[in-house]
DNA sequence: ATTGGCAGTGACAATCATTCTCAATTCTTT
DNA sequence: AAAGAATTGAGAATGATTGTCACTGCCAAT
C-alpha cells in the first residue's frame, strides 16, 4: 500500500468516520481520468449504490478538499471538478489544457519539471513580496482542439 | 488615442452597433482595477444609467468576450469576472494572487518576463504535441492573504 | 419620408449547480 | 441499552446566469 490510503487516517485523526460514501467517491475519483463533477460522481455511484444523494456527495467533497484530500478546479464551465490531490493520489503533477469549445480537458505533463522550477522560485518571491502564503497554483492553457477546428468550416 | 480604442472599429467590422450600453460598460471596465463581475458592473452603471438592465450586462459581456476585448476568469467564488485585454485596455499583462479566504485577487506583474518566456516556449511544444491552437493562459497562486492570515488566531 | 427588417433591449421567467434545513439514521462510547 | 454526536437524504431555497418575448430604434431600399 502506497501513501495514497493515508487518507483514512487522516480522516480519523480528525474524528472524522469512514463511511460508504466517503470510501466510494474517493474510489470513484482515484479510478476515473479525473475532472469529475459532483454530479460525475452522483450518476456513476447511483448504479451500484443508489441511495447515496447528491447532498452527500457535495458535503464529502466540501470535507475532502478542506482535508486537502483532493483538489477543487473551476475550469470556465460553470461547474466545480475535482481530482485526487497528488499526495493521495497516484497521477502526477499536471497542468491542463482546456478546449473553450467542447470543453475537454486534457492533462499534460510534459515539460513540467521546468514549469515547476519558475513556479517555485516565482512563489518564493511573490510570498516574501506581498506576504501572502502560496498554497497551491494554477498553470491552464486555453484554445481549441483538433476536433472541434475540423468542425468550424 | 492608442490602440485601445480600437474596439468600436472591431465590432463595427462585423455587424455590430455601438450602442450606449456597450459603450459604457466598456468605459467601465476601463476605468475599474479590474475583476468586476457582472452584478458590480451593473451595480456601477445603475447610478447613471437606470435604465440598462442587467440581462445585457450580460449578453454585452458575452459579446465582448467573443470579440477577445474582454476576457472572462474564473477564480472559485462562484461568479465570472472580467477585465479588458491587453489588447484594447492600458493595463500590463499580469497574473493573479488570489486569497482562498477572502477571495481578494492580488495582480502581480513582478517577474513576469521570465514566466512569458517559459510560457511561450511551453505553449509552442503544447501546441504541436497535441494539435491545439491555444490563445491564451492562465497562471494564477492561491493562498491566504497577510490580513487572513492574522485573522485566523 | 415611409416602410420593412433586423439588431438591440429590458422585464421577467426559467434553469442549473450548489447550499441549506431538518428530521431520521448510524456510530461510538458509556 | 441509552445518550450524544456525526452523518445522511429529501426536498426547499439560493443565486448566478440564460432564455423568452414583446418592444424600440436604427439603417437601407423604396
Amino acid at each position: 500500500m502506497g501513501k495514497h490510503c493515508q487518507w483514512r487516517e487522516r480522516l480519523q485523526k480528525k474524528g472524522y468516520r469512514l463511511t460508504i460514501p466517503r470510501e466510494v467517491i474517493i474510489e470513484v475519483l482515484r479510478n476515473s481520468t479525473s475532472h469529475l463533477s459532483a454530479e460525475d460522481i452522483y450518476m456513476e455511484l447511483h448504479k451500484k449504490y443508489p441511495a447515496i444523494g447528491l447532498t452527500t456527495i457535495y458535503r464529502t467533497l466540501e470535507l475532502l478538499v478542506q482535508m486537502k484530500i483532493i483538489v477543487k478546479f473551476d475550469f470556465g464551465d460553470r461547474r466545480s471538478r475535482y481530482e485526487l490531490s497528488e499526495k493521495y493520489g497516484m497521477k502526477k503533477h499536471h497542468h491542463h489544457l482546456i478546449c473553450s469549445q467542447c470543453t475537454k480537458i486534457i492533462d499534460y505533463t510534459d515539460f513540467i519539471n521546468e514549469e515547476l522550477e519558475l513556479i517555485e522560485k516565482t512563489e518564493k518571491r511573490l510570498m516574501k513580496k506581498y506576504n501572502f502564503s502560496i498554497t497551491s497554483h494554477v498553470i491552464s492553457f486555453t484554445g481549441i482542439c483538433l476536433e472541434c477546428k475540423k468542425d468550424q468550416t
